[in-house]
DNA sequence: AGGCAGTAGTTCAGATTTGAACCAGCACTC
DNA sequence: GAGTGCTGGTTCAAATCTGAACTACTGCCT
Protein backbone atom coordinates (compact mmCIF):
# COMPACT_ATOMS: atom_id res chain seq x y z
CA UNK A 1 0.00 0.00 0.00
CA UNK A 2 1.78 3.39 -1.23
CA UNK A 3 0.96 6.09 1.23
CA UNK A 4 -2.05 8.10 -0.11
CA UNK A 5 -2.26 11.99 -0.09
CA UNK A 6 -5.52 12.35 2.25
CA UNK A 7 -8.48 14.31 1.31
CA UNK A 8 -8.02 17.78 1.70
CA UNK A 9 -11.24 19.96 2.70
CA UNK A 10 -12.19 21.25 -1.04
CA UNK A 11 -11.71 17.45 -1.81
CA UNK A 12 -13.95 15.98 0.39
CA UNK A 13 -16.31 18.48 -0.09
CA UNK A 14 -16.21 17.90 -3.57
CA UNK A 15 -16.63 14.16 -2.88
CA UNK A 16 -19.10 14.42 -0.27
CA UNK A 17 -21.16 16.68 -2.74
CA UNK A 18 -21.09 14.42 -5.29
CA UNK A 19 -22.02 11.00 -3.23
CA UNK A 20 -24.89 12.67 -1.54
CA UNK A 21 -26.25 14.52 -4.74
CA UNK A 22 -26.21 10.88 -6.46
CA UNK A 23 -27.94 9.10 -3.84
CA UNK A 24 -30.21 11.77 -3.41
CA UNK A 25 -31.59 12.13 -6.54
CA UNK A 26 -31.38 8.86 -7.35
CA UNK A 27 -34.40 8.47 -4.53
CA UNK A 28 -36.36 10.95 -6.25
CA UNK A 29 -36.45 9.75 -9.39
CA UNK A 30 -37.07 6.23 -8.12
CA UNK A 31 -40.12 7.85 -6.43
CA UNK A 32 -41.32 9.25 -9.29
CA UNK A 33 -41.33 6.32 -11.32
CA UNK A 34 -42.59 4.26 -9.04
CA UNK A 35 -46.06 6.65 -8.51
CA UNK A 36 -46.31 7.54 -12.03
CA UNK A 37 -45.66 4.00 -13.45
CA UNK A 38 -44.83 1.55 -11.19
CA UNK A 39 -41.31 1.45 -12.62
CA UNK A 40 -37.81 1.00 -11.29
CA UNK A 41 -35.03 2.99 -12.84
CA UNK A 42 -33.40 0.45 -13.77
CA UNK A 43 -36.43 -0.96 -15.92
CA UNK A 44 -37.04 2.62 -16.99
CA UNK A 45 -33.39 2.67 -18.51
CA UNK A 46 -33.82 -0.54 -20.36
CA UNK A 47 -36.76 0.80 -21.73
CA UNK A 48 -34.80 4.13 -22.81
CA UNK A 49 -31.84 2.46 -24.02
CA UNK A 50 -33.81 0.14 -25.98
CA UNK A 51 -36.18 2.88 -27.43
CA UNK A 52 -32.58 4.49 -29.02
CA UNK A 53 -31.61 1.75 -30.11
CA UNK A 54 -32.10 0.62 -33.74
CA UNK A 55 -34.54 -2.01 -34.09
CA UNK A 56 -35.81 -1.23 -30.80
CA UNK A 57 -33.41 -3.72 -29.74
CA UNK A 58 -30.21 -4.79 -27.87
CA UNK A 59 -27.97 -7.79 -26.61
CA UNK A 60 -27.89 -8.53 -23.43
CA UNK A 61 -25.05 -8.01 -22.50
CA UNK A 62 -24.46 -4.67 -23.88
CA UNK A 63 -27.85 -3.74 -22.27
CA UNK A 64 -26.19 -4.39 -18.98
CA UNK A 65 -22.88 -2.25 -19.26
CA UNK A 66 -25.18 0.51 -20.34
CA UNK A 67 -27.25 0.40 -17.28
CA UNK A 68 -24.46 -0.34 -15.24
CA UNK A 69 -26.40 -3.57 -13.57
CA UNK A 70 -25.09 -7.09 -12.99
CA UNK A 71 -26.25 -9.56 -15.81
CA UNK A 72 -28.07 -11.22 -13.39
CA UNK A 73 -29.85 -8.09 -12.53
CA UNK A 74 -30.85 -7.60 -16.16
CA UNK A 75 -32.15 -10.68 -16.48
CA UNK A 76 -34.39 -10.58 -13.57
CA UNK A 77 -35.48 -7.19 -14.77
CA UNK A 78 -35.70 -8.09 -18.44
CA UNK A 79 -38.34 -10.50 -16.92
CA UNK A 80 -40.04 -7.97 -14.91
CA UNK A 81 -40.72 -5.70 -18.30
CA UNK A 82 -41.74 -8.75 -20.33
CA UNK A 83 -44.01 -10.54 -17.40
CA UNK A 84 -45.58 -6.67 -17.89
CA UNK A 85 -45.24 -6.91 -21.83
CA UNK A 86 -42.86 -4.27 -22.52
CA UNK A 87 -40.44 -6.02 -23.59
CA UNK A 88 -39.68 -9.12 -25.90
CA UNK A 89 -37.13 -12.03 -25.58
CA UNK A 90 -35.73 -13.17 -29.18
CA UNK A 91 -32.87 -15.22 -29.77
CA UNK A 92 -30.11 -13.50 -31.80
CA UNK A 93 -30.42 -14.53 -35.15
CA UNK A 94 -26.24 -14.73 -35.77
CA UNK A 95 -24.94 -16.25 -32.75
CA UNK A 96 -27.36 -18.99 -30.85
CA UNK A 97 -26.43 -18.17 -27.63
CA UNK A 98 -27.84 -14.41 -27.77
CA UNK A 99 -30.44 -12.98 -26.53
CA UNK A 100 -31.84 -9.83 -28.05
CA UNK A 101 -34.61 -7.67 -25.84
CA UNK A 102 -36.86 -6.19 -28.22
CA UNK A 103 -39.11 -3.39 -27.30
CA UNK A 104 -42.35 -4.13 -27.87
CA UNK A 105 -45.36 -1.82 -28.93
CA UNK A 106 -46.71 -1.27 -25.42
CA UNK A 107 -43.44 -0.42 -24.60
CA UNK A 108 -43.38 2.34 -26.73
CA UNK A 109 -46.25 3.31 -25.51
CA UNK A 110 -45.48 3.18 -21.89
CA UNK A 111 -42.39 5.38 -22.17
CA UNK A 112 -44.14 7.81 -24.05
CA UNK A 113 -46.18 8.19 -21.10
CA UNK A 114 -43.73 8.23 -18.21
CA UNK A 115 -40.70 9.83 -19.96
CA UNK A 116 -42.03 13.50 -19.32
CA UNK A 117 -42.40 13.22 -15.58
CA UNK A 118 -39.09 11.74 -15.55
CA UNK A 119 -37.29 14.37 -17.59
CA UNK A 120 -39.07 16.84 -15.16
CA UNK A 121 -37.49 15.44 -12.76
CA UNK A 122 -34.04 15.36 -14.02
CA UNK A 123 -34.36 18.78 -14.97
CA UNK A 124 -36.44 20.35 -11.60
CA UNK A 125 -33.44 18.93 -9.59
CA UNK A 126 -29.81 18.83 -11.45
CA UNK A 127 -30.00 20.29 -15.11
CA UNK A 128 -31.58 23.49 -14.90
CA UNK A 129 -30.10 24.38 -12.03
CA UNK A 130 -26.69 24.52 -13.54
CA UNK A 131 -25.11 27.19 -16.21
CA UNK A 132 -24.25 25.81 -19.54
CA UNK A 133 -20.68 26.52 -18.64
CA UNK A 134 -21.31 24.23 -15.23
CA UNK A 135 -22.82 21.96 -17.42
CA UNK A 136 -20.19 21.42 -19.82
CA UNK A 137 -17.69 21.30 -17.19
CA UNK A 138 -19.22 19.37 -15.43
CA UNK A 139 -19.84 16.34 -18.26
CA UNK A 140 -16.37 16.54 -19.36
CA UNK A 141 -15.16 15.43 -15.53
CA UNK A 142 -17.91 12.66 -15.58
CA UNK A 143 -16.72 11.41 -19.17
CA UNK A 144 -13.07 11.48 -17.75
CA UNK A 145 -14.26 9.20 -14.76
CA UNK A 146 -16.35 7.18 -16.44
CA UNK A 147 -13.96 6.24 -19.37
CA UNK A 148 -11.31 5.22 -16.84
CA UNK A 149 -14.07 3.13 -15.04
CA UNK A 150 -15.28 1.07 -18.27
CA UNK A 151 -11.29 0.07 -18.47
CA UNK B 1 -49.00 17.93 -16.83
CA UNK B 2 -47.08 21.28 -18.03
CA UNK B 3 -45.42 20.36 -21.30
CA UNK B 4 -41.85 19.73 -20.50
CA UNK B 5 -38.88 20.69 -22.73
CA UNK B 6 -36.84 17.40 -23.80
CA UNK B 7 -33.41 17.39 -23.25
CA UNK B 8 -31.27 18.04 -25.85
CA UNK B 9 -27.75 16.57 -26.91
CA UNK B 10 -25.86 18.50 -24.54
CA UNK B 11 -28.02 17.62 -21.82
CA UNK B 12 -29.02 14.41 -22.56
CA UNK B 13 -25.15 13.71 -22.65
CA UNK B 14 -24.13 14.85 -19.28
CA UNK B 15 -27.59 13.39 -17.71
CA UNK B 16 -26.39 10.33 -19.09
CA UNK B 17 -22.43 10.82 -18.17
CA UNK B 18 -23.41 11.58 -14.78
CA UNK B 19 -25.83 8.66 -14.23
CA UNK B 20 -23.60 6.27 -16.09
CA UNK B 21 -20.56 7.33 -13.47
CA UNK B 22 -22.20 8.17 -10.72
CA UNK B 23 -23.38 3.71 -10.50
CA UNK B 24 -19.90 3.03 -11.99
CA UNK B 25 -18.11 4.29 -8.95
CA UNK B 26 -20.22 3.05 -7.01
CA UNK B 27 -19.95 -0.68 -7.91
CA UNK B 28 -15.85 0.08 -8.07
CA UNK B 29 -16.14 1.21 -4.27
CA UNK B 30 -18.09 -1.24 -2.74
CA UNK B 31 -15.93 -3.74 -4.78
CA UNK B 32 -12.40 -2.21 -3.11
CA UNK B 33 -14.10 -2.34 -0.06
CA UNK B 34 -15.50 -5.90 -0.27
CA UNK B 35 -12.26 -6.85 -0.71
CA UNK B 36 -10.52 -4.78 1.78
CA UNK B 37 -12.66 -5.39 4.65
CA UNK B 38 -15.94 -7.11 3.71
CA UNK B 39 -17.36 -3.39 4.26
CA UNK B 40 -20.36 -2.35 2.39
CA UNK B 41 -20.05 1.03 0.92
CA UNK B 42 -22.81 2.00 3.75
CA UNK B 43 -21.05 0.77 6.46
CA UNK B 44 -18.17 2.78 5.54
CA UNK B 45 -20.11 6.12 5.27
CA UNK B 46 -21.71 5.01 8.64
CA UNK B 47 -18.17 4.74 10.27
CA UNK B 48 -17.00 7.97 8.71
CA UNK B 49 -19.29 9.89 9.48
CA UNK B 50 -19.42 8.86 13.18
CA UNK B 51 -15.91 9.32 13.09
CA UNK B 52 -16.17 13.35 12.60
CA UNK B 53 -19.15 13.54 14.75
CA UNK B 54 -18.67 14.75 18.41
CA UNK B 55 -18.09 12.50 20.49
CA UNK B 56 -17.62 9.83 17.91
CA UNK B 57 -21.51 9.51 18.16
CA UNK B 58 -25.58 10.15 16.27
CA UNK B 59 -28.69 9.64 16.52
CA UNK B 60 -29.77 7.49 13.99
CA UNK B 61 -32.18 9.17 11.89
CA UNK B 62 -29.42 12.55 11.61
CA UNK B 63 -27.18 9.51 10.28
CA UNK B 64 -29.47 8.00 7.89
CA UNK B 65 -30.17 11.61 6.42
CA UNK B 66 -26.55 12.13 5.95
CA UNK B 67 -25.68 8.86 4.64
CA UNK B 68 -28.73 8.74 2.37
CA UNK B 69 -30.46 5.53 3.32
CA UNK B 70 -33.92 4.97 4.50
CA UNK B 71 -34.29 4.65 8.37
CA UNK B 72 -35.44 0.63 8.25
CA UNK B 73 -31.94 0.29 6.61
CA UNK B 74 -30.04 1.88 8.94
CA UNK B 75 -31.23 -0.14 11.78
CA UNK B 76 -30.09 -3.19 9.29
CA UNK B 77 -26.41 -1.50 8.89
CA UNK B 78 -26.69 -0.48 12.30
CA UNK B 79 -27.21 -3.91 13.75
CA UNK B 80 -24.45 -5.50 11.62
CA UNK B 81 -21.41 -3.16 12.52
CA UNK B 82 -22.60 -4.10 16.18
CA UNK B 83 -22.51 -7.93 15.72
CA UNK B 84 -18.88 -6.95 14.26
CA UNK B 85 -18.11 -4.96 17.27
CA UNK B 86 -17.69 -1.78 14.95
CA UNK B 87 -20.19 0.26 16.65
CA UNK B 88 -22.68 0.27 19.97
CA UNK B 89 -26.01 1.51 20.67
CA UNK B 90 -26.68 3.82 23.27
CA UNK B 91 -29.74 4.82 24.22
CA UNK B 92 -30.13 9.03 24.14
CA UNK B 93 -30.32 9.88 27.21
CA UNK B 94 -32.21 13.66 26.47
CA UNK B 95 -34.71 11.64 24.64
CA UNK B 96 -35.52 8.26 25.85
CA UNK B 97 -37.14 7.34 22.49
CA UNK B 98 -33.85 8.33 20.98
CA UNK B 99 -30.73 5.93 20.12
CA UNK B 100 -26.81 6.94 19.58
CA UNK B 101 -24.78 5.11 17.48
CA UNK B 102 -21.10 5.20 19.01
CA UNK B 103 -17.88 4.34 17.51
CA UNK B 104 -15.85 2.03 19.47
CA UNK B 105 -12.21 2.05 19.69
CA UNK B 106 -12.58 -1.27 16.99
CA UNK B 107 -14.80 0.71 14.86
CA UNK B 108 -11.73 3.54 15.01
CA UNK B 109 -9.12 1.12 14.02
CA UNK B 110 -11.15 -0.29 11.20
CA UNK B 111 -11.52 2.88 9.32
CA UNK B 112 -7.91 3.98 10.08
CA UNK B 113 -7.22 0.67 8.46
CA UNK B 114 -9.79 0.89 5.19
CA UNK B 115 -9.63 4.64 4.76
CA UNK B 116 -6.54 5.29 2.71
CA UNK B 117 -7.64 2.44 -0.20
CA UNK B 118 -11.08 3.82 -0.07
CA UNK B 119 -9.39 7.44 -0.69
CA UNK B 120 -7.21 5.64 -3.19
CA UNK B 121 -9.74 4.97 -5.07
CA UNK B 122 -11.70 7.86 -4.86
CA UNK B 123 -8.76 10.30 -5.69
CA UNK B 124 -7.98 7.64 -8.64
CA UNK B 125 -11.05 7.81 -10.82
CA UNK B 126 -12.64 10.59 -9.55
CA UNK B 127 -10.52 13.73 -7.72
CA UNK B 128 -7.44 13.21 -9.58
CA UNK B 129 -8.76 13.70 -12.85
CA UNK B 130 -10.42 16.97 -12.29
CA UNK B 131 -8.83 20.23 -12.48
CA UNK B 132 -9.10 22.33 -9.49
CA UNK B 133 -11.78 24.61 -11.52
CA UNK B 134 -13.33 21.52 -12.59
CA UNK B 135 -13.38 20.25 -9.07
CA UNK B 136 -14.93 23.94 -7.69
CA UNK B 137 -17.76 23.82 -10.64
CA UNK B 138 -19.28 20.72 -9.82
CA UNK B 139 -19.25 21.25 -6.24
CA UNK B 140 -21.20 23.98 -7.13
CA UNK B 141 -23.89 22.37 -8.85
CA UNK B 142 -24.02 19.49 -6.96
CA UNK B 143 -24.45 21.44 -4.05
CA UNK B 144 -27.92 23.40 -5.70
CA UNK B 145 -28.88 19.75 -6.48
CA UNK B 146 -28.55 18.64 -3.25
CA UNK B 147 -29.57 21.45 -1.14
CA UNK B 148 -33.01 21.47 -3.85
CA UNK B 149 -33.81 17.61 -2.81
CA UNK B 150 -32.80 17.71 1.02
CA UNK B 151 -35.87 20.26 1.00
C1' DA C 1 -13.07 -33.17 -37.37
C1' DG C 2 -11.79 -32.66 -32.33
C1' DG C 3 -10.49 -30.22 -28.52
C1' DC C 4 -10.54 -26.15 -25.68
C1' DA C 5 -10.58 -21.60 -23.85
C1' DG C 6 -13.76 -17.92 -23.67
C1' DT C 7 -18.40 -15.66 -24.00
C1' DA C 8 -23.68 -15.27 -23.24
C1' DG C 9 -27.39 -15.91 -20.22
C1' DT C 10 -29.66 -18.03 -16.55
C1' DT C 11 -30.20 -19.89 -12.01
C1' DC C 12 -29.43 -19.75 -7.27
C1' DA C 13 -28.52 -18.42 -2.50
C1' DG C 14 -27.57 -14.72 0.34
C1' DA C 15 -27.40 -9.87 1.49
C1' DT C 16 -29.46 -5.52 1.39
C1' DT C 17 -33.03 -1.97 0.57
C1' DT C 18 -37.49 0.08 0.87
C1' DG C 19 -42.07 1.55 2.55
C1' DA C 20 -45.73 0.43 5.53
C1' DA C 21 -47.22 -0.81 10.01
C1' DC C 22 -46.25 -0.51 14.64
C1' DC C 23 -44.97 0.87 19.56
C1' DA C 24 -43.14 4.13 22.70
C1' DG C 25 -41.97 8.53 24.37
C1' DC C 26 -42.06 13.72 23.80
C1' DA C 27 -44.44 18.17 23.61
C1' DC C 28 -48.17 20.99 23.50
C1' DT C 29 -52.96 22.16 24.61
C1' DC C 30 -56.98 22.70 27.40
C1' DG D 1 -52.51 16.06 34.26
C1' DA D 2 -55.27 13.62 30.49
C1' DG D 3 -55.61 13.95 25.46
C1' DT D 4 -53.59 14.34 21.03
C1' DG D 5 -50.55 14.64 17.39
C1' DC D 6 -45.71 14.04 16.13
C1' DT D 7 -41.21 12.03 16.13
C1' DG D 8 -37.72 8.13 16.65
C1' DG D 9 -36.69 3.45 15.88
C1' DT D 10 -37.71 -1.17 14.94
C1' DT D 11 -40.03 -4.95 12.67
C1' DC D 12 -41.80 -7.08 8.72
C1' DA D 13 -42.73 -8.67 4.03
C1' DA D 14 -41.61 -8.00 -0.56
C1' DA D 15 -38.51 -6.60 -4.14
C1' DT D 16 -34.06 -6.25 -5.99
C1' DC D 17 -29.05 -6.75 -6.48
C1' DT D 18 -24.73 -9.29 -6.56
C1' DG D 19 -21.29 -12.92 -7.34
C1' DA D 20 -20.71 -17.60 -7.93
C1' DA D 21 -21.90 -21.73 -10.21
C1' DC D 22 -23.70 -23.79 -14.31
C1' DT D 23 -25.15 -24.75 -19.27
C1' DA D 24 -24.70 -23.94 -23.97
C1' DC D 25 -22.59 -22.23 -27.86
C1' DT D 26 -18.71 -19.82 -30.51
C1' DG D 27 -14.26 -19.36 -32.45
C1' DC D 28 -9.65 -20.95 -32.72
C1' DC D 29 -5.96 -24.06 -33.29
C1' DT D 30 -4.10 -28.24 -34.72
Amino acid sequence: MTDTAWLNETEMAAWRAFLSTSHLLERRIEEQLKAAAGLTHPQYEVLARLADAPGRQMRMTELAKGVVVSKSALTYQIGQLEKAGLVERTTCPSDERGVLAVLTDAGVRCLQLVAPGHVEVVRAYLIDRMTRGELETMTAAMRKTEQALRQ
